[in-house]
DNA sequence: AACCGGACGCAAAACGTTTTGTATCCGCAA
DNA sequence: TTGCGGATACAAAACGTTTTGCGTCCGGTT
């Protein structure tokens, strides 16, 4: 009596090729030596029971799943869907498969989904954290799962990562404004308490310095990273009589906002005040007028991420960290 | 000497509790009985344990590993993420996890990844089949595997399904155009051998039908579905001398390139010719003229798609198969 | 007093692999 | 002839749970 509706199994396939289960184990994964004769039968044997072995036995024995978590903030954020792509295709080349969550950028669900990932076995964790700290991520974690995020942190960070330089695409924005006579520059940056936001504010003050330009206060804003928040904000910025003649944005979408908000208000763009974004998506180049914006190499960052994590898989949690800093640069269009 | 870096497993809490492991087991899981005194001992040495069981030993043991897989052609495709994070927010609100895979809608790369899937003993599979039937779907998850999907077939599909009505969003979208006094109508359908597509073109047949209006073959074109193809397959419409007045697009990428074709042309949009898309991305509202388009309705169908496979992972392989159909509508901005 | 059934808990098997220790065989060198 | 080492294969343990079959205890009924 065979089981109902049953995969083969390591025993069955052992069975027809005369052997024994340790000895399929061994042809499959090549750990030690299986004559060529026996390793054909077992082949054969493979083949016509069409046998794959059972991953979550295989986990539980090896551990090791052969899939890693990709912990993002948000997967409809259109930033995020280039990124998982890019991963999920390295990955899938190497046979791994992809958990995916989305943390919402609250503590809570960061450390829940750490927490069911981790229990489910990942290999890896690529994560962008946003409540939690690097340290706070590591711990839940454990020492020894590999781990790379993708936000960056003063000090020294306990997991590989992978950034953007977002400094200097900023510095060719400000350089490209300063070369056309502005020099009243404000900025519209996220929710403040996220983790991007913050080092993306102190980029676009790193690239002002650089330009030796001086920001007053009160042309910096906040917005949530969305189109109405970007709007609401940079109907704020633009209501005093002392306006910026230029508004960098935290992102696309508050850029796209703040379009809307300066046509609202009876600007011109870029004529009375040019608007430039952050991120490049796709719609960036649809709005109108077409947004100038600093490329954010979302497909970069996930090839690098992926490539990072199963480098770490492969070599273990000893050999040093490793830190990649993707560049990223300034696109001309219509906005700015 | 206890096992380095290693997580409480059931039987250090059993110990600490002064229980065997199979009354933590069924303290945990509630299956038998447990007195509330023991349940309080056991928890308190979770508690303090900080003890999550694992989980691929879980799923060996028990056959259910609260993880589904969610197999899309494309996630970097505008209209799939809201979809995805959907799928994912009613999932994880009830401890599911996602597994995520793209397919590309390749006929080998949609049987590799579900043969992934079952290997790694998902719950189930929520999955957009282009190259494969459903049938050809069923067969490599088996019988028993709970499996939606969310593209149409003709005749009995051996899966449950959520769908989207689009030949009545398409046939409100053909009244508003014929009210304009607008006959001539045109079709950019989408790559032909992706199952989508078909039933997209004949969805529009179908709408154009019911309104009376009759359309020359020489205006259907193909295209992949992306804004290029759609420029380029607008152009090849509007060359001739007898060009369409409206034309209808199997995607919002494929209409924005319409847009840009018509412009190429000198045409204006709407007045020489009126263009709607399908989907309803979020660019559809950000393009210039604002798109005129059938909203398909992401959210609302991924949310359908998991409490379809959460149904039907509860009550198993032998309740009636379960169509949901979603309706789609017209909202109409500037193009059209 | 004997019986019965429910509540409670434990031991052992099972899930499907990988891993490790060991046995056998064979050819070749001493 | 003996001894030895490599090549090959197998048996058994292990991974961390859930599940199942029993046993014991207890209170209430006959």
């Amino acid at each position: 009596m065979t089981r109902r509706n049953d995969r083969p199994s390591i025993e069955s396939v052992a069975a027809a090729a005369g052997v024994s289960p340790t000895t399929v184990s061994h042809a499959l994964s090549g750990k030690r030596a299986v004559s060529a004769a026996t390793r054909k039968r077992v082949m054969e044997a493979v083949e016509q029971q069409n046998y794959r072995p059972n991953m979550v036995a295989r986990g539980l024995r090896s551990r090791r799943t052969q899939s890693v978590a990709l912990l993002l903030v948000d997967i409809a954020n259109p930033y995020y869907p280039a990124l998982a792509r890019a991963i999920h295709d390295v990955l899938a080349g190497e046979g791994y498969v992809s958990f995916i969550g989305n943390t919402d950028g609250d503590a809570a669900t960061e450390r829940r989904l750490l927490e069911e990932m981790v229990a489910r076995g990942v290999d890896g964790v690529v994560m962008q954290p946003m409540a939690l700290s690097a340290a706070q991520v590591r711990e839940v974690v454990g020492p020894a799962m590999p781990l790379v995020i993708t936000t960056d942190e003063y000090g020294d960070i306990p997991a590989d990562s992978v950034l953007t330089d977002d400094t200097r695409g900023l510095g060719e924005a400000v350089d490209h404004l300063v070369r056309q006579g502005i020099r009243e520059l404000g900025f519209v940056d996220g929710a403040p308490g996220t983790s991007t936001d913050a080092f993306r504010l102190q980029a676009f003050r790193a690239a002002v310095t650089a330009a030796g330009i001086e920001v007053p206060d009160r042309w910096i804003e906040h917005s949530p990273f969305d189109r109405e928040g970007g709007a609401a904000a940079t109907a704020r910025l633009l209501a005093g009589p002392d306006r910026p003649r230029a508004v960098l944005c935290a992102n696309d979408l508050i850029a796209i906002g703040a379009v809307q908000a300066a046509h609202a208000a009876g600007l011109r763009v870029p004529e009375d005040v040019a608007i430039v974004g952050f991120d490049d998506i796709e719609t960036a180049a649809l709005v109108s007028p077409r947004l100038t914006t600093v490329v954010n190499p979302a497909a970069a960052v996930g090839d690098a991420c992926a490539r990072t994590i199963l480098w770490r898989v492969e070599n273990g949690p000893d050999v040093p960290r490793k830190r990649t800093v993707l560049p990223t640069r300034l696109v001309v269009r219509q906005s700015a």
